[in-house]
DNA sequence: CTACCCTTGTC
DNA sequence: ACAAGGGTA
């Protein structure tokens, strides 16, 4: 064994040991494979909770690892260097990682890869966070796809490859190089008192992952195309984050839904477009990048969006205190759990861009804060879908009215007594956590009166989004 | 080129 | 009914 020179495992967002074409590759060699975490600038640039979540991720990824006889080495630095570094210490000959696509990822990974070849060494990356690769899915012209439907029409009739089950042992080295300690990152740090709040909600690691996905395919697939809309039932898969820090893998998901599928469950399907959503949204950002930052239609520069982040309006919404009871429960349960339903997300987006006329863009840097299931593409795909400027995005006029929305989808209204303590005689401790999450300048009490009417009126606010929609149109 | 289609809505 | 231009086969 120890004539044979190792691995490097360069891990980032594929912290699990099943559905890892990477792994495995380095586990089916024979060699001794050593898993690495970088902490780098990208890391360094996450947002509050996405970062404390990928650190927790990394704690229990540690002790997984360890279970299979190996370890997890913590390094900080720039990957080249950091891994250029290891190479010289440990013999490595290669070095194995997951592709990601972000452009940043892209441009960190190919100098990388450059950079090791230079070296002599063997850098390899592997699939693995996609079903497919963004440059492998094509319209019939051989371009990507802008709308969402041919998309899924294509990749639905699409073979996916099977994941490769967890390796039974993972071969380690004589002799370990040194790690950093996970505590001395404190990846927690910018949550603050938020950090232990959100811990109570949270599952984490790929175990929790499986159980999650299991317990959604006994309990909750059947009914899935309703139930993911009513806000106060767990009718969701609550896949997201397990996908976001790669605790689970795309492909297991998949099949799982196409068993599902063939069963004759009604909502397999739907399950299955939403995991193709995730993909699309990648699709996008690998093909167009600006989607993550600028309008993707550049004729939305001349809508007059407020971005002057200081506005009353601006931190009412980041406050959840609009006086809009659907729109700032959905915002505190962001501050709470760290994610938020899926519809929440569209109307609490609607109200920011639309009713507060606010650039989307001020409420995608909120949701890259506070999300722990925060996905870069996701994210900028469904805020300039709210908003009208992004590639088929809803049409502006489409406007959400919180009061239809809540009549519909919680017409008891027990999400937003879930989540908004005043003026509740025993409000439930979901919605006291509230209270213990924020920031401690927000100095906000259960106690203290809800305000009277939204900050904005609905219709008001309406009008005059369609009016300023002139601006776009002409 | 044409024909058909376009996640999640509202009034 | 509104309002809508553009994507895809």
């Amino acid at each position: 064994m120890s004539d044979t020179p190792p691995i490097l495992l360069w891990l980032r967002r594929d912290l699990r040991l099943s559905d890892a074409p990477a792994l495995s590759a380095a586990c089916e060699s024979g060699a001794p494979v050593i898993p690495v975490y970088i902490r780098d600038s990208l890391l360094d640039g996450l947002g509050a909770a996405p970062k404390w979540r990928l650190g927790r991720g990394l704690e229990v990824f540690g002790k997984t690892l360890e279970a299979k006889g190996s370890r997890l080495i913590l390094r900080s630095g720039d990957p080249l260097d950091v891994l250029a570094g290891l190479v010289e210490t440990t013999g490595a000959k290669q070095v194995f990682w997951t592709r990601l696509y972000d452009p940043e990822s892209i441009a960190r990974d190919s100098g990388v890869k450059e950079g090791l070849k230079a070296k002599g060494i063997d850098a390899k990356s592997f699939s693995g966070t996609l079903l497919f690769e963004p440059w492998e899915v094509e319209t019939k012209d051989g371009g990507p796809y802008k709308v969402y439907s041919p998309f899924w029409r294509t990749v639905k009739k699409r073979d996916v490859a099977a994941p490769s089950s967890a390796p039974k042992q993972i071969p380690a080295p004589d002799t370990w190089p040194e790690s950093e300690a996970l505590d001395d990152w404190d990846l927690g740090r910018a949550m603050n008192r938020g950090a232990a709040v959100v811990e109570r909600y949270a599952e984490i690691g790929e175990d929790a992952a499986g159980d999650r996905l299991a317990a959604f395919l006994e309990e909750g697939i059947d009914d899935y195309k309703a139930g993911r809309d009513r806000l106060a039932e767990a009718g969701t898969s609550g896949m997201s984050v397990f996908l976001t820090t790669g605790e689970i893998g795309p492909r297991t998901i998949w099949h799982a839904g196409m068993r599902a599928l063939h069963e004759g469950s009604t909502g397999a399907e739907t399950f299955l477009s939403e995991l193709a959503w995730r993909e699309f949204a990648w699709h996008l950002a690998y093909h167009t990048p600006r989607i993550l930052d600028r309008n993707w239609r550049e004729k939305w520069d001349a809508f007059p969006w407020e971005d002057d982040e200081r506005k009353a309006e601006v931190k009412a919404w980041k406050q959840a205190r609009t006086g809009v009871p659907l729109v700032d429960a959905g915002m505190r349960e962001m501050q709470v759990t760290g994610t938020m339903h899926n519809r929440a997300r569209m109307i609490t987006a609607s109200y920011l861009t639309k009713h507060l006329m606010v650039h989307w863009r001020v409420g995608q840097h909120w949701f890259d804060a506070h999300l722990i299931d925060r996905d870069a593409a996701s994210n900028a795909m469904g805020w300039q879908w709210v908003a009208g400027s992004g590639p088929d995005a809803s049409p502006f006029f489409r406007v959400f009215n919180p009061e239809t929305q809540q009549e519909k989808f919680d017409p008891e209204g027990a999400y937003v007594r879930r989540w908004i303590a005043e003026g509740q005689d025993d409000p439930p401790e979901t919605a006291l956590d509230y209270f213990e999450a924020i920031p401690r300048r927000w100095a906000r009490a259960p106690e203290d009166a809800y305000p009277d009417k939204p900050i904005v009126g609905l219709s008001e606010g309406r009008e005059r989004a369609l009016d300023a929609y002139g601006a776009v149109k002409d």
